[in-house]
DNA sequence: TTAACAAATGGAAAGGTTTACATTTTAGCG
DNA sequence: CGCTAAAATGTAAACCTTTCCATTTGTTAA
């Protein structure tokens, strides 16, 4: 391919010249300045973004570790992240760590050689300890100390399901939400602020009947058997807190199988409430992130701790999205 | 950061010295070698893969461009690709063009400039052009000539479904699709070869009684009221096959809100037959591509170029998943 | 002991940019 | 017309590796 090398000499003029008229700089004559872009066109040049990466220090790439991308949630996230991004010109390189630890450590440290901008994770381990200091990083769904994080207002959420459920008529609540495990299980995650919202909200207006269980994650797909024995268990329980979408949705067809009428015989409301092709066909009653939000706001928090400025951290409000299911 | 020069001054030794150490190279005294990885381990160093790849000119990564990442196919697609890429050192670059033909031309054109070492795509333009003579690239979905392809056999899938719905008993077929638009209207896409499929295999088998009708595309989410429009018009039809499983889900609750049984009423089968969180909760009869192969093999025909080997194109099987629907 | 050869190591160029600084050209003005 | 300042342009270093080639060190056998 064709270099910046090329391209003076055959302009007759000098590379630094026509470094400035690739990067729009003034200082260039006019006529030096068509002369060179012809040649440019002529030559098919483009320049390269590897040797740019190495004199600017900047790659424009920022790195994101994900459990699972596929994962209809982090799918949407990562999609509206990528387009955010992408308007500032930043580039973005997803990262599968299957929830595995090693891996994790591994894909950052692979992070930090590829020198990428900046690193968005999503992790189970205590990963902190791996970045440098200064390094533009932030995290989602989880806070660690020193790291700025994005995030949504889970206890709210927790608190405007168990209160959507009650008006809705349920007499007798029900939380099923999946249980943090290893090191997880020693902080509050984000996630888990969902239960404690609408434990909370539920002991402050003195409402009694509820339960809250949990079933053990091992990814973070949903064990379908696992959640049938929790239904069977709890057929008198009409009103149901499933801690995210996909959970609702096997909650419904467990139900449907059964005969049940939703929202006659129970209502169900989950947490996530994803738009997009898949995802609303259901109509699910749930609580509603604003994923697209999340994106813009890790990709300019971002983009702010790279260009030096400090950041705030975020945390985005939910809303209740009426479904037919409660 | 430390770079390779802090750590083979402050080890005593030349730069090349410790370049062999870190790539494993022979031809260095066991105690160099050792004195090396005291003093990396020391500084912390770790390689700078961005001037690695300026001298190497490889860059170890691959991009992929694809009209929406978290249609659920894609996020799936991405998520095997990612992994398949991923054992093999290379990393992923996901760019999504919302099916925009401009921003199609400007991401293959910001990925070469990237200097990425292939690139996977999936568009509805003819990009084959902008693609430089002999660089690694891969198509899905769709033959461009001269362009390598990794797909599934739509068109076995589409007698496949035409067959699975007269076997359960369906006396009134529907085809139901999306109608390729724009640049794509000329060409026989893949995804267009379902139908083919399907209209033939009837034919064949002088099954009259069928209909292929289509629904105009503008992104790839499912324009709802217009395939109510279409089911309230086709009543009598008893077997209906969607080209995608997205409008199998869609068609299911528009029969279910008609009370409609399934299958007993209407059989219904779908494209994709997708697994994973989301997908199979209702568990819908489709004809089913194999994503992880896909993934795996774009993968392999990938690397396998950009080591300078020929590569054949490959057309994966379909197979049949049976669910409740048909 | 030394020649001959193998092993270990270092120096320097190359990869393609950007940019600080030096130099040349141009323009304006007396 | 010549001087000065501004504009335009060019040179070279720097970014961090890898790798070719040259050099040094070590080993073995005569």
């Amino acid at each position: 391919m064709a270099t910046i090398k090329d391209v003076a000499k055959k302009a007759g003029v000098g590379i630094a010249t026509v470094s400035r008229v690739l990067n729009n700089q003034p200082r260039v004559k006019e006529s030096t300045r068509l002369k060179i872009q012809a040649v440019i066109n002529d030559l098919g040049y483009t320049p390269n973004e590897i040797a740019r990466s190495m004199t600017k220090q900047r790659s424009g790439i920022i790195g994101f570790v994900v459990p699972y991308s596929h994962h209809i949630f982090f799918a949407s996230l990562i999609y509206h992240l990528e387009n955010a991004l992408s308007q500032l010109n930043y580039k973005l390189m997803v990262c599968n760590s299957g929830s595995d630890a090693q891996k994790e450590i591994e894909l950052i440290g692979m992070l930090k050689n590829q020198r990428v901008d900046g690193i968005v994770f999503l992790t189970s381990n205590d990963v902190e300890k791996l970045i440098p200091k200064n390094y533009p990083v932030i995290s989602f769904d989880r806070r660690f100390k020193g790291i700025p994080y994005v995030t949504t207002d889970n206890y709210k959420g927790g608190q405007m399901a168990a209160k959507t459920l009650i008006a809705s008529g349920a007499k007798k609540l029900l939380f099923i939400g999946d249980d943090a495990q290893g090191e997880l299980s020693r902080i509050t995650t984000e996630v888990s602020k969902r239960r404690l919202g609408f434990v909370d909200y539920l002991d402050q207006i003195g409402f009694k009947d509820y339960k809250a269980i949990e079933y053990p994650q091992g990814d973070l797909f949903i064990p379908k058997n696992f959640i049938r024995e929790i239904v069977y268990r709890h057929l008198d329980y009409d009103g149901i807190f499933a801690i995210s979408d996909e959970l609702g949705y096997t909650l419904i067809q467990l139900y449907q199988e059964m005969g049940k009428k939703i929202p006659d015989d129970v209502k169900i409301i989950s947490f996530d409430g994803i738009e997009g092709p898949f995802c609303n066909l259901g109509g699910l009653t749930a609580i509603q992130q604003p994923i697209e939000a999340i994106g813009f706001h890790i990709a300019a928090n971002m983009i702010a701790m790279i260009e030096g400025d400090s950041v705030e951290n975020i945390i985005l409000p939910v809303t209740l999205r009426k479904g037919f299911s409660a």
